[in-house]
DNA sequence: GCCTTTTGTTCGCGTAGGGAACAAAAGGGC
DNA sequence: GCCCTTTTGTTCCCTACGCGAACAAAAGGC
């Protein structure tokens, strides 16, 4: 109903902000929705035909869109050219975890070309840099280049200050106030941006999996270092006024229980946990990826006993999540989709019967790929903001 | 840094909306900080000095506002043009209780001109409208007319669908599905909107109050009927996929607690209740006004235990809400006020620390006229949203 | 009294988008 | 197979908006 309109740079031209913002529009729906008729795009931007043609030429110069002929037609009248997102335009992703770096390259619409996993122990910051610089270069090696790269996009499991890029604490890492966007940048001559890993995840659920055309989104996401979570609402990442939003994992779900590293106690991150679970089946950690099916077919009465209490516990930070946020879904990542799908609990039960109408709670739908597409739609947001901005610097 | 440009009507006209955008705009600021030097609003809104004398001058032809001589001066250069918000543009604020209604005039920046409390028994609807329409014509019986009339905002406490402005429910009223701002449009033949009552007194106080110049913010009001709240994000208010977010008064703080009338247990509103602070010092329900003094200064170690008690648990969903929004401030209000005021307690304790980082607890700072100002912001809020577009149709 | 500073005003320019008229490309009916 | 209808692309002109330059106006300072 309404749409926003960006502001380019810090350029004055309010006039052309509106070319800005159109162009930031129509390519956005394409990155969402692949090739689109240009007939389809008109309606849906509510413009005139002869705008929306500017408008598509100018993203062809770009070389971010291309028209090609038009597809089958179904219906009478001229058909209209599919006008599609440019297939060489690329986002590198990196995600550096305790025992290796996943590197991939993405493509508009969560198109994920390459994807390696990089074995290393090594986990200082300088190792990975070169690790992740070496198998770029290894990746983007065609003769003549085959893609265009809009820079890197870096998903880091620990806190991150968006606006500098400084990687505040990773403590599994091991690193401590690191400007990693910077040494990537000096290291591959591109661009980059970082941002915590729980919520690229989230970000990519929202854009391409199970949150895919909700514009108001709780997300849960559970791992071995504990819980993390993410907002969206009316379409836009709730990031608060410090940036640290989301914190579900210090939800308190049993006031006076369990300590918690916070300093608090029973937050349900301290009350619900990944090793506990794999304790109970016998898993190890490298093998969380069997827990939701361990937990569904264990015929032991203390796994049982234990789902359903850490599901009740869960279900208490559900609750108030719904209550203060009123989302349209519960994305549940992680141990915490294993520990839901194991258990028959209804985790929106007991929340206000209005904030329960319509909520539904979903597991998250995209697999290994998740990160890769979160750490490219840091990326690919940046372009999107502003196409015609973006690209001449590049 | 971001400006929004928001759409008008479903009106076509892509340059159209730049000066809607702009006439939006610069009447927020009048509206938010009162008189203002043209210059001033210049620089502000960063557009050339020619470009906002056509905006003004277009405010001025709507009769939105009035450019005066120019105050003293003080330093070297041409004096510029006082831009006032116009003072006799008004919205009219009604606010219905069990025992009486409350109806006021209000000016632009939160300035209210009139403002009644009548008191009746008969809390039917069509009793309510009608007092309320008779009122209204008296307030406006000025020959000539003395203000320009822009609608009717109704503070409802209960839950109201925004969309078309009917009351689901308020339950101490006995309203049940009930179209009021068609009534009450049709009894007084002015257009009008209403919402729930408890987050129009946090637009208030986020506007003009407690919460004056914050984005990110969190409000929690106690009154007799329980607990009620809202949060704004951004700037803006936070409603949900259903409208009902901010429903504080239903985070669990206690599990297993208190059976609630949501069906749930341990809700905050259960726990913690008006009417159990107001027996412990000995007042009545219409003596609420005095419950913070009482609670200070009384020295029965009973009352003091009580007070450490809800405030502990006060603290819990104060402590979930900061971890999962990140505002810049808390404000409480109605007894969480009182509560607030007569505890020793931090209320942001055990919160992650980056979230405590710069957090405030403040008490609501408008008083009797909070309502009032927040039903004339809903009419407000639709006269600036689109300046030129909201006249015309009146 | 003149200079500087700041702001309002006027005028012409560039750009973006709308709309009408026409052209093009498909299907459907006879 | 031809003509009509439908839908969309294209071209051209018009309008609205905002910018910037040049000039005018109104204050303070020396």
């Amino acid at each position: 109903m309404a749409s926003r309109v960006a502001v380019g740079g810090t350029r004055s031209g309010t006039t052309e902000q509106l070319r800005r913002a159109n162009l930031s529009r129509v390519l956005e729906l394409l990155h969402q929705h692949g090739p689109t008729p240009r007939s389809e795009l008109t309606r849906v931007v509510g413009i005139s035909r002869s705008t929306m043609a500017g408008i598509v030429a100018d993203l062809e110069e770009l070389g971010l869109a291309a028209e090609t002929e038009p597809a089958s037609t179904t219906r009478a009248g001229r058909p209209s050219g599919l006008v599609s997102p440019a297939d060489d335009v690329v986002a590198i992703s990196v995600n550096p975890e305790v025992d290796a770096v996943h590197i991939g390259l993405v493509g508009f619409g969560g198109n994920v070309i390459k994807h390696a996993r990089i074995e290393t122990p090594d986990t200082r910051l300088p190792s990975v840099v070169g690790l992740a610089a070496a198998t770029i270069r290894g990746m983007l090696a065609d003769d003549p280049p085959r893609y265009r790269v809009l820079g890197i996009g870096l998903a880091i499991p620990g806190q991150v200050r968006i606006s500098d890029g400084v990687v505040r604490q990773a403590t599994h890492l091991g690193w401590t106030e690191e400007p990693i966007t910077d040494l990537f940048a000096a290291a591959t001559g591109l661009r980059a941006w970082a941002a915590n890993a729980a919520t690229l995840a989230m970000r990519a659920e929202s854009q391409f999996g199970a949150g895919r055309g909700l514009r108001d989104l709780v997300y849960l996401i559970g791992g071995a270092s504990g819980i993390g979570g993410g907002v969206i609402l009316d379409g836009r990442l709730l990031t608060g006024s410090g940036g640290y939003a989301g914190e579900f994992g210090h939800t308190v779900v049993r006031p006076g229980g369990v300590a918690c590293h916070c300093g608090g106690w029973g937050c349900l991150e301290a009350e619900v946990d990944q090793a506990t679970l794999l304790e109970a089946v016998g898993l190890t950690a490298a093998e969380a990826g069997l827990l939701a099916d361990r937990l569904t077919t264990s015929e032991d009465p203390a796994v049982a006993a234990l789902v359903e209490e850490k599901s009740a516990l869960l279900g208490i930070a559900v609750r108030n999540a719904l209550n203060i946020l009123n989302p349209e879904a519960v994305v549940l990542s992680g141990f915490l989709s294993a520990l839901h799908r194991a258990s028959a609990r209804d985790l929106t039960e007991a929340s206000v019967a209005s904030s329960r109408e319509n909520v539904e709670v979903r597991d998250a739908a995209l697999g290994v790929e998740q990160l890769m597409i979160g750490a490219a739609e840091l990326v690919f947001g940046e372009l999107l903001r502003d196409p015609a901005g973006f690209l001449p610097a590049s």
